[in-house]
DNA sequence: TATCTAATTAGTTGTTATTCCTATTACTGC
DNA sequence: GCAGTAATAGGAATAACAACTAATTAGATA
């Protein structure tokens, strides 16, 4: 939470219940949610919460490195409370997003040096693997 | 266009001059355009083509793995007619899209060797580092 | 602690990429 | 040529998200 405010008021931004459980909620869960599905999730224990404060926070939050947005192929972008370069493992079936850890990330690191040899700037990057996750491999039998 | 035929034939599909136009266009140009791009470009020649039409048609090419479909962080997808697993460079400032060919891929299949490990059935995977092209930093000085 | 003010929120409306719908057109096999 | 089916064009619908705005609030200041 001091990370939270710390990092608004830098921006120059406040520090309100609505950010706070944002943060808190994409910080507590490994799902990667969708806006919406963060908005269902809060909006029991906070009635007034509007969907468009839950789009506009993860905005900020994006900017100031405490989350991420990750575009996949599905219409809705999910989200992320760990904003450090890591893949994604999407399953094609459930839509259930997971991290692929540690291993992976030399591989993703040499993608950046093979982007920077070219003269680009590296910014950011999207790792994705799609596929059949293994719950959803054992119900198509 | 024989190959185009056959994968079209195998899935009861028709080969029509719509999605021959499509089809050659992608496989003619290397900058990954997006649906409404390739309907602006082929119209000129196609006076009748709808966009509805490229939708379709892309989707189809995608089915049969003549092309496919990028998500990426801007509102509208882009399509390679290069349906191979490689990396992508996209410049977040002119939104050119660019691959990243040789060294890359044993890192991209070397993500998809850590999926498989978590029991993932890989289906395809999605590789983008995004930055600021060359042309786009000289302009930003 | 009370006051002040710019930032934020909730609610609403707007935008736009993509999909859905349907009447018409065009292949394909007979 | 004709019947049957698939594809197209054009328009309407959908849905995620962004823009707008009046009312509220965080938090700095005295
Ligand atoms: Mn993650
Ligand atoms: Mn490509
Ligand atoms: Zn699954
Ligand atoms: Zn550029």
């Amino acid at each position: 939470m001091e990370k939270l405010r710390e990092a608004l008021r830098e921006r120059g931004s406040r520090l309100t219940p609505q950010r706070l459980a944002i943060y808190e909620h994409l910080r507590d869960t490994k799902s990667h949610p969708s806006a919406e599905t963060i908005y269902g999730e809060l909006k029991a224990r906070y009635p007034s919460l509007s969907l468009n404060t839950v789009y506009q926070t993860l905005q900020v939050l994006d900017e100031i490195g405490l989350a991420q947005k990750l575009p996949v192929e599905s219409r809705e972008a999910r989200y992320d409370g760990n904003a450090t370069g890591h893949a994604h493992l999407i399953c094609l079936e459930c839509e259930r997003i997971w991290d692929i850890d540690g291993e992976a990330l030399p591989a993703v690191s040499e993608i950046d040096r093979q982007a920077e040899k070219k003269g680009f700037k590296v910014v950011r990057n999207q790792v994705q693997v799609y596929g059949v996750c293994p719950d959803c491999q054992a119900k198509g039998r």
